[in-house]
RNA sequence: GGCGCGGUGGCAGAGUGGUUAUGCAGCGGACUGCAACUCCGUGUACGCCGGUUCGAUUCCGACCCGCGCCUCCA
């Protein structure tokens, strides 16, 4: 039995499925104006392994991560680089797209795109008046009317006087009650709109994600997902669009990843501290970045650090060093490994503790080889790559994990030196062979003495 | 101020009412020409103060500290 945490009730529950062996699940995804930085890289791989995990025990899942493409800051970021705010919007998501797959996050199974849902977003604003959860205003927005939903701030625990009593100054003079939300922008003279009962616009923040959740998977699914700072407004107020335009109980499992900080402080837009995923990229190999992620739990908050990332990869070669060399076997059963594995991961996609699983293969495996027992070898390889497989890593041939980003030297240059090494050694000429050692390990290249020979990785 | 989360050994990071997390770094040993890798061994860890209990890092309460949300943000 799974459980999960739900942020709704905040604790861990049993995992139902609404439909046995079938999982909905709803993953708010980029607002594309900018490229992603390691905080979306979280919520990507932690839905990612999520979503893997759940597969690997046996669970059909439906994966939907929308692409908000129309907003505010899209518009004005195009309007900045004059340029058409679909130019923007496909650069960017071509980029996200690119990122991910480095990253090894697999695609979900659909991938909506809010422009694309403008008239599901109009029929769900008419419902909302017609039942009279929402007004249109004299300025040519639609609002959601908070006080009309009486379980509004449920998922996020606030109390609405508290909002209504910390409400800035500035309110919009139109809106009945300074908590209510846009559900439908008016247009101004020159923006990029849609027609609708209500005059030319274009959508509101959060409704697009009601919209489009519910065409893709139903009134009611399994969980919804998200990062951590949209859980109040963005969630909080899908709820109150959902379950009162449908009358249905919206989500099971609300779902809520960790936030990436940089010295102690959250990565953010409006802070400006964040990193974005290329870059930390071209710093480090993406498999360690992942691992770095991965190796922390999906709420946890973790610090990027310079550190961190170098400690991530020492201990990813450790694992791949176990599997260098090894011809993993086919069709090995499940056994005591899988066991603790599904144990730890069963347990709230417990990934901190699954990698403790996978040092665990890996220190018998490194003991299967000193003893020579290829045939033990060649099953816990396996084991190991099957169980990495489901965290989305150890996939990588091991050769080609060590060898990548060779820059100085190429592949032929250091077999020559190691062979020279290798002769050098054989004539007891140690002061050239450590000559030579050290050459390459400037170059950033270690060598790695064994009875089968010398092996080299990139440090 | 309101709401929420957290404080674990040098660092990172799980977990548990009594028994080893795990990794990195360090130390000792084996292996090695020497290293590296690997293996074996190695650490008075659980913010502070009370309470419950035969026994608490693990449950309860107070306190201190940190972080997040309350406004756009994954």
């Amino acid at each position: 039995m799974i459980r999960i945490y739900n942020t709704l009730s905040q604790q861990k529950e049993d995992f139902q499925p609404i439909q046995p062996g079938k999982v909905r699940m709803y993953v708010c995804g980029m607002t594309v104006y900018d490229y992603c930085h390691l905080g979306h890289g979280r919520v990507l791989v932690a839905f990612d392994v999520i979503t893997r995990y759940l597969r690997h025990r046996g669970y059909d899942v439906h994966y939907v991560r929308n692409i908000t493409d129309i907003d505010d800051k899209i518009l004005r970021r195009a309007d900045e680089n004059g340029e058409r705010f679909t130019a923007l919007t496909q650069r960017m998501i071509d980029a996200m797209h690119e990122d991910e797959r480095r990253l090894g996050v697999l695609a979900p199974t659909e991938e909506p795109r809010a422009t694309d849902f403008v008239d599901e977003i109009v029929a769900m604003i008419r419902v909302l008046i017609n039942k009279g959860h929402a007004y249109a205003a004299d300025n040519g927005d639609v609002y959601f009317s908070v006080d009309s939903f009486k379980d509004y701030g449920k998922l996020s625990k606030k109390r609405l006087e508290d909002l209504l009593a910390g409400a800035r100054v500035d309110v919009e003079q139109a809106k009945k009650s300074p908590a209510d939300f846009a559900l439908w922008k008016a247009a101004k003279p020159g923006e990029v709109s849609w027609p609708s009962p209500w005059g030319d616009g274009r959508p509101g923040w959060h409704i697009e994600c009601s919209a489009m959740s519910s065409h893709c998977l139903g009134d009611t699914f399994d969980i919804h997902g998200g990062g951590p700072d949209l859980l109040f407004p963005h969630h909080e107020n899908e709820i109150a669009q959902s379950e009162c335009a449908t009358g249905k109980h919206f989500v099971n499992v609300w779902m809520h990843a960790g936030a990436i900080r940089v010295n102690r402080e959250k990565m953010s837009k409006s802070l400006g501290n964040f990193f974005t995923i290329r870059e930390i990229l071209d710093k480090y190999p993406p498999e360690v970045v992942r691992y770095f992620l991965v190796s922390s739990h999906y709420r946890s908050q973790v610090d990027y650090s310079e550190d961190n990332l170098v400690e991530a990869g020492r201990t990813l070669e450790r694992l791949y060093h176990a599997l260098r060399g090894v011809l993993p076997a086919k069709n090995v059963p499940e056994g005591e490994f899988d066991r603790q594995f599904h144990e730890t991961m069963d347990d709230d996609f417990n990934t901190a503790g699954a990698m403790s699983v996978l040092h665990g293969v890996a220190n018998e495996l490194n003991q299967a080889r000193r003893d020579g027992d290829e045939h033990r070898s060649r099953e816990l390889a396996a084991v190991l790559v099957r169980l990495g497989g489901v965290l989305g890593l150890l996939q990588q041939d091991p050769e080609a994990f060590f060898k990548a980003g060779l820059s100085d030297l190429t592949e032929e240059q250091v077999e020559a030196l190691i062979e020279a090494r290798a002769n050098a050694r054989k004539d007891k000429n140690f002061a050239e062979a450590d000559r030579i050692r050290d050459e390459l390990l400037e170059k950033g290249i270690i060598l790695d003495d064994s009875r089968e020979g010398t092996s080299w990785r990139r440090g």
